[in-house]
DNA sequence: TAAAAGCCGAGTGAAACGGTAGGGTTTTAA
DNA sequence: TTAAAACCCTACCGTTTCACTCGGCTTTTA
């Protein structure tokens, strides 16, 4: 029951291109340094967000990584489907239910439907946009602090 | 973001038990056939309840596993924190939270600490009784469907 | 007193995690 | 025009976890 590095560090290298939506294409060094990643590392979630349609790149020199859309429109669960494949506890929730032949007598299961569906909820009701605000109120804040 | 096997198969034993709660102790090996797990793996994850004092066993020819307390008053919480030792998400929700240093700038932590206090309220409040319940009303359905 | 039960530590093959390495190709700025 | 900066892609690799298995031990009771 653990999130893996991809899902996090995916997430913020998402909410960091956010935070410079409208701003042209960012570089991955650049979002490598911000959220010490390796470069290496962070191009393979990369590749995972853009074969999702999450994100487009430019080559060249002035290349990089943009959103697709607005970081309001784009809820959390998508990215973290993009970067882990499913968000899905156990393989007999979700859509190919009958993974387990005896789904229908496992005394587990009506808790693990439930518990899916609330964690579904969180994911999709919460958008990048939503995680980018928050993110960088909460700098504005630290700065405040440190210069008092 | 998986459960293991070892959550699943641990709780599905502990409905067992609760299902013949007051009945004195049952085998590993009656359990083990009930679910279909094979036995000594069944007892690794039994050494795992019993440290976490959920259940207690008797030695012996006659000798087998208990609850040591009510279904009704035993949450899954507890019997999953016994089999996977925490149901903590990331490292950096729950008590020990300064194990990441950044956490305090980490523009996911707010998702996550969202995420882990639902899935907590949903473990907390279902309880190994519930399950117990809701399973023997299913196989008296199953039952009553197959001899008509 | 032998059989049936639980107790316990160690080992193991496969898969996933968390990266690294090293080669491409494309584009742009000088 | 060309070098450098960027993305693109495949492969590999050490470590850890998973999901078991094995073999021997102790305790208890019929």
């Amino acid at each position: 029951m653990k999130f893996s590095t991809k899902g996090t560090y995916g997430l913020r290298a998402v909410v960091e291109l956010a935070a410079r939506y409208g701003e042209g294409a960012v570089s991955l060094a650049a979002v490598a340094t911000e959220q010490g990643i390796s470069e290496a590392y962070l191009e393979q979630l990369m590749r995972s967000l853009k074969n999702a349609g999450l994100v487009k790149t430019t080559r060249g020199k002035t290349g990089g990584y943009l959103l697709t859309r607005e970081p309001q429109s784009i809820s959390v669960l998508e990215v973290l489907r993009a970067l882990e494949g499913s968000t899905d506890i156990v393989d007999c929730v979700g859509s190919d239910a009958n993974v387990c032949e005896n789904a229908c007598t496992c005394s587990a299961r009506p808790l693990f439907l439930k518990l899916q569906s609330r964690i579904n909820a969180v994911l999709q009701e919460t958008t990048v946009g939503e995680l980018t605000e928050d993110h960088i109120e909460q700098k504005k804040r630290i700065e405040h602090a440190r210069l008092s």
